[in-house]
DNA sequence: ATGTGAG
DNA sequence: ACTCACATA
């Protein structure tokens, strides 16, 4: 996923007061250095996205779990003006400013936003002229500072997955490849293009390095040679990260490919199909059926809290089936 | 080894 | 929450 900031869009009756309190969130996250704080907000925020109700005051927010005096304040000052004069002032701020269009750029967080903005380097403009001052994968990120932040539609999503499907079968028809992320999911635009891939011949317990080395290194090099991809952000032994593009008619498009063991595909791809939430609560109904699942493994927790042996698992449907949990197509697991 | 960043 | 990759030291 790409780098999104709220994920309270949905239509419920307190989304004003979401957004607000996840861009003061954001604020102490990227400019204050303060994850405490934005963690205190988000919570916040996550919990009145889930109130079903309008908050009519600060006193009746205040009774919500994860909200105290301050905010209830905030909400009230916001109830009464339509804004919020802490967030005015923020945005007043140049440093501020600049230090949030910085973190916009792929590789670039906090930290170096903060270090670039205190040499003076505060647009895109000046960024150019200081690539030196740039890792790799951050001089990528501002080459394709617009296409990243583009949604990709569901179609040209489909067309590269043709081709990947294509190419990587060429080098061997024993590859399993999937999308996954919210393309799986069904839906009409994704951020990026999430792609797991299998081999039969590559499960967990044989620990063959080399031959793991070179299989994704194969890939992405014949994925490259044919022009699909552009950029690489980063490229280890299980996951590549990088950029590829359609044909010069589209934008450049983020990538990222996992290699996964053949044992454990399924539980990878139920993982990265997500959503986020869907992917928790699917967790905490395993851990009441005696279960751990993570993006490997399904295993049984003794008495003891220690997790056994992983379940064998040969399909996704498997999953569900193992720990009583009614199963649900991708497109339904979109909360 | 440690910090940063991504997902 | 957890893992992975990369840069720097």
């Amino acid at each position: 996923m790409s780098k999104r900031k709220n994920p309270f869009t949905e239509d419920n009756p307190n989304h004003d007061f979401c957004n607000f309190l996840m861009e003061l969130a954001e604020y102490e996250k990227n400019v204050s250095r303060d994850i405490h704080k934005y963690n205190v907000y988000r919570k916040a925020a996550a919990t009145l996205a889930d109130y079903p109700s309008r908050i009519k005051s600060g006193t009746e927010a205040k009774c919500l779990k994860g909200i105290g005096d301050k905010i209830g304040k905030k909400i009230d000052e916001f109830l009464a003006t339509g804004k919020l004069q802490k967030l005015e002032n923020i945005h007043g701020d140049s440093k501020n400013e600049a230090i949030n269009l910085l973190t916009r750029v792929t590789g670039i967080g906090p930290a170096k936003a903060h270090s670039l903005v205190k040499e003076g380097i505060t647009s895109l403009e000046e960024l150019n002229k200081n690539t030196d001052k740039l890792t790799h994968h951050q001089i990528i990120g501002l080459k394709y500072f617009e296409d990243f932040e583009k949604k990709i539609p569901r179609q040209e999503v489909a067309a590269i997955e043709k081709l990947l499907v294509k190419y990587i079968k060429n080098i061997d028809p024993e590859y399993k490849i999937s999308i996954c992320g919210s393309y799986r999911r069904g839906k009409s635009e994704s951020g990026d293009i999430d792609t797991l891939i299998t081999h039969p011949s590559w499960t967990s317990d044989k620990v063959d390095k080399k031959h793991k080395n070179n299989m994704l290194k194969n890939i992405v090099n014949v994925l490259e040679k044919c022009g699909l991809i552009t950029d690489t952000l980063s490229l280890g032994e299980t996951k590549f990260m990088g950029a590829c593009r359609l044909d010069l008619e589209h934008p450049v498009r983020r990538l990222d490919i996992r290699l996964t063991p053949h044992d454990q595909y399924y539980c990878s791809i139920l993982y990265f199909t997500g959503s986020d939430v869907f992917n928790k609560s699917m967790r905490a109904h395993a851990l009441e059926q005696g279960f751990t699942l993570n993006e490997y493994t399904l295993r049984p927790v003794g008495s003891t809290g220690v997790p056994g042996e992983p379940v064998e698992i040969s399909s996704e449907e498997d999953i569900f089936d193992i720990i009583d949990y009614p199963y649900k197509k991708p497109e339904d697991r979109n909360s």
